[in-house]
DNA sequence: CTGAAAGCGCTTACAG
DNA sequence: CTGAAAGCGCTTACAG
């Protein structure tokens, strides 16, 4: 079924047939009108968009983009944190009648070909490229490109970030007025734009209360469960004064715990752990993890808000860089010291 | 850049650069190949692919669906699960050429929509929905289709399920051969296809080792965090001489074992507990959870594999329904009893 | 208020 | 081995 078919039954032009289905109804008097209309509930007709858009050149298709260039997400498969954003971006699209295509690319190339093979209409990035990898992929981009989580300032896209200075700042402050002095950042910040951003909170923490920092509680791994469980072996060696561990991912936290406990240390009351994104994990694992949340619907919701801005307009939002408030979740991971 | 573009630029028509690209060498003679070939490096030409659907008929589009309809995956967002299966589909199909839609439907008409608007060619559905549902869906589908889990005795569609029986079957035998006698089952099976069978390989390993079936043991809660909650605290009530606990879901086991927790029991020494689907998750939570394994990516990867199948061939797979295998992956929650 | 025509970028018989 | 033409289903100026 085509707008033709739909014209010949209604005995009129496909143009008036489209000028129907496109709400131009100025153009056309109300009784072809619920003529077409009618027909087209009958048979249930459904455009092909494939041929709007090669006519449109607009797609209404966005692309999520999972980079796997810089291997930053190597086991985003099983990351909750994942299908949250790409559950909750899909359903915020489809509201208004975007389509959602999920592609993960390997190098630039694969992502200048999927822009034009499809003519997509905007995309949005779930993690941030490094500033190399993304500077290549906005040479070739040819759509407006929202990205999470990016602290480069610049300001030709759209950013949507969390105030991660301030989790960190939350996470260790909370720490702090539970009595703890003696508290290690669980990352390798270095070179890393977004955790040296919560690197800076945890010192401005410190800095506020009057702790000295120390360089050697700073525990160098990557923040994930493997990283965290070797800082948690770490902090937890023998003598070690550490008593409490802030971090930037759940996934990190637990593994601090699991490490602290291989340690043969009580939780919480051996090792006070803070998390970072406020996953349902948190709810799973003993003791249940005290994290920061970043409401992660709402981080979604306005991305998709920005591009279909730009995408609509034509122009840049005027305030393309969104940042996120964030708070901390209160559980059971940390422990008053007396 | 365009066919013509480059039709232009080699001095042939719009056809022979068809025909080159589309890999018909023998109608193109080495020389115009060569040159037409290297005119589409340099500019680095993009097929337009809204315009390959449009004559084609066919859009190289998969479409993940997820079915809102019956509720049966409210949570779905957080779920490690799915983004296990949409990553690995995703890269499967990026692999042989196709591009990934991922689409929630609240009703069949959005479906159908769906199909139409893009020429589909095929689609996946990451859960079974209820049999009503899935009459109603496969009555509109214009394209193959294959499902996730779904039991139904039916072979005009893909199915790919894990095997079920036995994997309540092997979670059920490792608690009977630690010593346990009075197992509880946590799941409300009833009507649920898949859930019965593992219902049934709990009844085939109590009778198999001459254990009584006890309809009190059967804890009919949805296979879920709070479901699992709500049945830990029964099954660990006082007096409850229940032991062990298989359940059908790693979030139900972990729920069951906070449920023991708030019970003031002693984990897994007072009550060991069996998960399944052996997410990440398992080495998360304490003790560690022993689950039933899935092994997801080559269950994706099957699934793709018989629905190109079908695509390509137009013809289902003489064998359309794959039963994947399972293991118990042993870790910590599952006490000995002497 | 309505229509005929051209065009989006591609492929496929059909001729030569 | 190569090309001219028609067509996929839609929309958009341009006329009337």
């Amino acid at each position: 079924m085509t707008l033709k078919d739909i014209a010949r039954m209604a005995g009129v032009s496909t143009m008036t047939v489209s000028n129907v289905i496109n709400g131009k109804t100025s153009r056309v008097s109300k009784e072809t009108r619920d003529r077409i209309n009618a027909i087209i509930r009958e048979y249930g007709y459904v455009p092909n968009l494939s041929a709007r858009s090669l006519t449109n050149k607009v797609s209404n298709i966005i692309g999520i983009i999972i980079s796997l260039e810089d291997g930053g997400c190597e086991n985003y498969l099983e990351n909750p944190y994942i299908s949250t954003m790409i559950g909750t971006i899909e359903r915020s699209l489809r509201e208004q009648g975007y389509f959602v295509m999920v592609r993960s690319i390997d190098r630039t190339a694969d992502y200048a070909t999927l822009l034009r093979n499809w003519n997509v209409d905007g995309v949005l990035f779930l993690y941030p490229p490094t500033p190399d990898a993304l500077q290549k992929l906005l040479a070739v981009s040819t759509c407006p490109v929202a990205v999470f989580d990016c602290c480069e300032d610049r300001s030709d896209i759209i950013r949507i970030c969390s105030d991660d200075r301030k989790g960190l700042y939350l996470a260790t402050r909370y720490v702090i007025e539970r009595g703890h002095r003696q508290i290690a950042f669980v990352a390798d910040y270095e070179g890393n734009a977004i955790l040296t951003e919560r690197f800076l909170g945890y010192r401005q923490a410190l800095d506020e209360h009057g702790i000295s920092f120390r360089p050697e509680y700073v525990i160098p791994v990557p923040p994930n469960y493997e990283g965290g469980l070797a800082a948690g072996l770490r902090i937890c060696a023998p003598e070690s004064p550490i008593t409490a561990a802030v971090t930037t991912a759940d996934i990190s936290a637990i593994g601090v715990m699991e490490g602290a406990r291989q340690q043969g240390r009580q939780l919480p009351r051996e090792l006070s752990v803070v998390g970072f994104d406020n996953l349902s994990l948190c709810d799973y694992v003993t003791p249940h993890l005290t994290s920061i949340s970043q409401n992660l619907p709402e981080k979604a919701r306005c991305a998709v808000e920005l591009l279909l801005s730009q995408i609509r307009t034509g122009a840049l939002p005027t305030q393309p860089h969104a940042t996120m408030d964030v708070a901390i979740a209160e559980r059971a991971s940390v422990a008053s010291l007396e």
